[in-house]
DNA sequence: ATAGAAAGCGGACTGCGGTCCGTTTAGCCT
DNA sequence: AGGCTAAACGGACCGCAGTCCGCTTTCTAT
């Protein structure tokens, strides 16, 4: 039982074969039934040959196995963020930097919007990439000398990027993207100015 | 056939009664069972005395269904926005105004969390209670000389507010409400002082 | 008052998320 | 190798949201 990166007891052999059957057959379905609804547990139990109760031993749940297709796709932009090419990645000055950071996000988070709604709470708030987010805007905050409850503020700066708002400004309201673009710009200047301008 | 305030051709009187009788169903289920989950559709139908079909013709979903009761608790805040006493109601400089605005509103959204949860995309962000919400905010702002691109600041500023936001904070992060609050006049403050210093 | 039509009603029925528990299998230790 | 144990497996089963369609009630026009 030697633990690997702390995960607790080791993952038997059989279970991460399903692991990966069933995060494969998921992603199949999602792609064969152009969406995340409609694709069912059951479905994705029959495509990857095991019964339903696998499914739910392994993601405890159809929220949870969103979440682990999402934290897939979201490992590759990470990798972008903490060591892409600038502006996004390191590099380019910080308020550049959270800049791009903004919008690379208001992009992924519009892509990826089914399944985020789909992973629900364990999707929208709780994955691993939620924190990530978090601590990034936190660190180009203090690069940027602001002064206050950075973390209050990040997350601030953060919830007009949550799903939520973001279709119900672009799906409901009809607000072009390029508008609530320039819109976070201004937003993100008017918190940080304040310091900034007077150190 | 006459059109009573829009709403098409008029109710049917038994259609109207069990109206009624649903949504006093669904209160009275909420507070027995002490929350909104484990109130299941046949459970209103069955206490209301009317047929599964009914409740659906009636509010559409479950979603639509808690949307309704959510907006008759909303009616009763938007009157002490619209007409209470100052600082939430009229009277009040605009600043003061909209603190009072967004701590209130904090309040309202995390005592209704659940509802609101349960109400989902019918409840967050398409019941009457949002556009009220935006309108007001927008209002404030323009009263307070606050050059840009007001709508989509409004939205930036209601965003921190969303339930989705206040229950990460409150419930995972662990964050004191005090805080929270502070965070968010802050935020208020660094977004408005921008135009309102250098006009 | 009455008849016709439209709106409303009800409850059996379907599909899916989630659970349960008897059976199987992998990994370890002798 | 062989056996022992904990983990994993599978699919029958359950509860609830939502649909469907034949029956009933209300309203209106005569």
């Amino acid at each position: 039982m030697l633990p690997l990166l702390d995960g607790g007891p080791v993952e038997r052999s059989d279970a991460a074969r399903n692991r990966e059957a069933l995060l494969a057959a998921a992603e199949e379905l999602v792609h064969e039934r152009c969406g995340v609804q409609g694709v069912t547990m059951d479905a994705v139990a029959a495509r990857a040959g095991v019964g339903k109760g696998t499914v739910y031993r392994r993601f405890e749940s159809r929220e949870g196995l969103m979440a682990a297709l999402l934290n897939r796709s979201e490992t590759a932009w990470q990798q972008s963020v903490l060591s892409g090419p600038p502006p996004l990645g390191p590099g380019a000055p910080p308020l550049e930097r959270l800049l791009a950071f903004g919008h690379s996000r208001m992009e992924t988070n519009l892509l990826h919007g089914d399944l985020i709604q789909a992973a629900g709470q364990s999707g929208s708030r709780a994955y691993a990439a939620v924190s990530f987010v978090a601590m990034h805007v936190r660190y180009l905050l203090t690069e940027l000398g602001v002064r206050g409850d950075v973390p209050i503020l990040a997350t601030a700066l953060l919830a007009p990027l949550e799903i939520v708002i973001l279709q119900q400004q672009t799906h409901i309201e009809q607000v072009p993207l390029e508008r609530i673009r320039r819109g976070w710009d201004d937003l993100v200047r008017r918190v940080v100015s304040v310091d900034v301008v007077a150190p």
